[in-house]
RNA sequence: GGCCCCAUCGUCUAGCGGUUAGGAUCCAUGGUUUUCAUCCAUGUUACAGGAGUUCAAGUCUCCUUGGGGUCACCA
């Protein structure tokens, strides 16, 4: 069966490279009818947020992203990995290393200036002498001193990683704590991973991580390194680009539909398709089609995306959603109408909490020049006219097309075009000279209130 | 800097030795619409550069250039 995961360190919100991983992973294992498994790693206190860690499981509610099991979180495992560290430390596969932090940063600025890759040099891999005093040693394993790792990645090809750049790399810290490379590997190991779906970011720990499954013995599973996001200019995304909050795109009033299928097109493909269900997605994915190379974030098919997800969500979900959007027309006679006329002038959930305000608010005033324009020449006369109309055809009106009729009829009565009193009416009841057709806004407003908009414009004429 | 990865329109991408290099987005123009938007049509724009291999190279190899990643008692 296939196991995935999602691991990410509760010491931020998550991002949109975040979400893409996990929405591959989780994509692969639904596939596949097997697991996503989500994991917490928070193996260090001192960075990690509750705030973090529960911003995280909110924006996988958001998205619609479900984890099967329970949430594993590290720091509640230190026992386990105490115990592989001592069987290491008894097998001589790890060892106690009593270097100072100071001794440390020496050497590092030693083989800095000599320009050579900064490593940890072993002097206690074999160490058998008396130990200094006062230090408490962190444990180091032991990596290979020649050959090469070597391993098929799903999305690189095959790896392979000179032992050399490989160092004795510390699996518990001073106080105890084990770290991050080791506990990856052994939670992989022991959660039943078979498809680690991880950022490019991960390459380099994979060959760590890859030692620390030899020497415990431990099957390896398949690795995925997905190339990064960047930003428009090619460069590392930051907050300023994209990198923000998942949240803050709920906020914008993204979908997570569109996010998704947003996301899901970013260094993957099946075809020219652009648009993708979550069905869709889920049958067709497929992490052999990652792309290696890295994609730049870029929000213009995001909106264009969140829009024709608007336009085709089912009014009734609509109105719920824009709840949060300071909107509440759930329960209002005219939902159908109100949604069908400004669906398709929104591109996000806030602007379309804009547009059908626009229609629900008596205009407070009328913008300048959309009035210069509209409310000169006869228009006083062509609007008391409509609204008479109106009023004498008050019980008859009910559709859109109705409405439309009476126009008609003004039009061909006076003999004028419909310029005439589509723009002042327009401006009449929008305060605006753009918004949703004009025969749909009359029939969700009712003849009343259409009539006391049109009366307050003329008074606004003199 | 060492090591590694990557490179097709501005952006997301298709392509897997022989194509008029395709789609989407964006932008522009036209049409539909009483406005705006939607929708429809049309158009501009790409194989980073240089050597090879081959009858034939966007596709394979090498070099250059550019970009990215990584080098912790962070994850």
């Amino acid at each position: 069966m296939t196991v995935t995961r999602f691991a990410p360190s509760p010491t931020g919100y998550l991002h949109i490279g975040g979400l893409r991983t996990a929405l591959f992973s989780w994509l692969t294992a639904q596939h596949d009818k097997g697991e996503f498994l989500l994991r917490i790693e928070d193996t260090d206190m001192a960075r990690n947020s509750e705030e973090a860690k529960e911003a995280i499981l909110k924006a996988f509610e958001w998205v619609g992203m479900s984890h099967d099991g329970e949430v594993v979180y590290q720091s509640k495992r230190f026992d386990l990995y105490k115990k592989f560290i001592d069987q290491l430390l008894a097998e001589g596969k790890a060892y106690k290393c009593y270097m100072s932090k100071e001794e440390l940063t020496e050497l590092r600025e030693e083989q800095m200036a000599k320009k050579e890759r900064t490593r940890y040099d072993g002097r206690y891999r074999d160490f058998t002498g008396t130990p200094p005093a006062e230090i408490n040693p962190v444990i180091r394993i032991k990596a290979p001193q020649e050959g090469t790792i070597t391993f098929v990645d799903g999305v690189k090809g095959e790896m392979n990683i000179s032992a050399d750049e490989v160092d004795d790399f510390v699996i518990a810290r001073a106080d105890g704590a084990p770290t991050y490379n080791f506990v990856v590997a052994i939670d992989d190991a022991l959660m039943g991973l078979t498809e680690v779906i991880r950022g490019d970011d991960h390459l380099y720990n994979t060959p760590k991580q890859i030692v620390v499954y030899n020497a415990l013995g431990l099957d390896l599973p398949n690795f995925n390194h997905v190339a990064m996001i960047n930003n428009e200019q090619g460069k590392k995304l930051s907050k300023r680009d994209g990198a923000t909050d998942v949240m803050a795109y709920k906020e914008m009033g993204y979908l997570p539909e569109a996010l998704l299928n947003f996301l899901v097109r970013l260094g993957w493909s099946h075809g020219d398709q652009e648009i993708f269900s979550i069905e869709e997605m889920i049958e067709l994915f497929d992490p052999k089609n990652i792309n290696k190379s890295s994609s730049n974030y870029n929000l213009d098919k995001l909106l264009w995306l969140n829009a024709h997800y608007i336009k085709n969500m089912p009014n009734e979900k609509l109105a719920g959603m824009l709840k949060e959007y300071g909107v509440n027309i759930e329960g209002h006679d005219k939902l159908e109408l109100l949604l069908d006329a400004t669906k398709e002038r929104g591109k996000t959930l806030v602007e379309l909490a804009e547009q059908i305000n626009l229609i629900l608010t008596t205009p407070s005033e009328y913008d300048a020049k959309a009035s210069k324009k509209a409310f000169k020449g006869e228009a006083k006369e062509v609007l008391a006219d409509f609204a008479a109309m109106l009023r004498e055809w008050d019980k008859t009106l009910h559709l859109p097309c109705d409405y439309h009729e009476v126009m008609d009829k003004l039009v061909s009565e006076k003999e004028i075009g419909f310029g005439k009193i589509g723009m002042p009416l327009r401006v009449s009841l929008l305060g605006s000279m753009t918004g949703s057709g004009l025969d749909e806004i009359m029939a969700i407003l009712g003849v009343d209130e259409t009539v006391v908009r049109i009366e307050k414009a003329i008074e606004a004429i003199e």
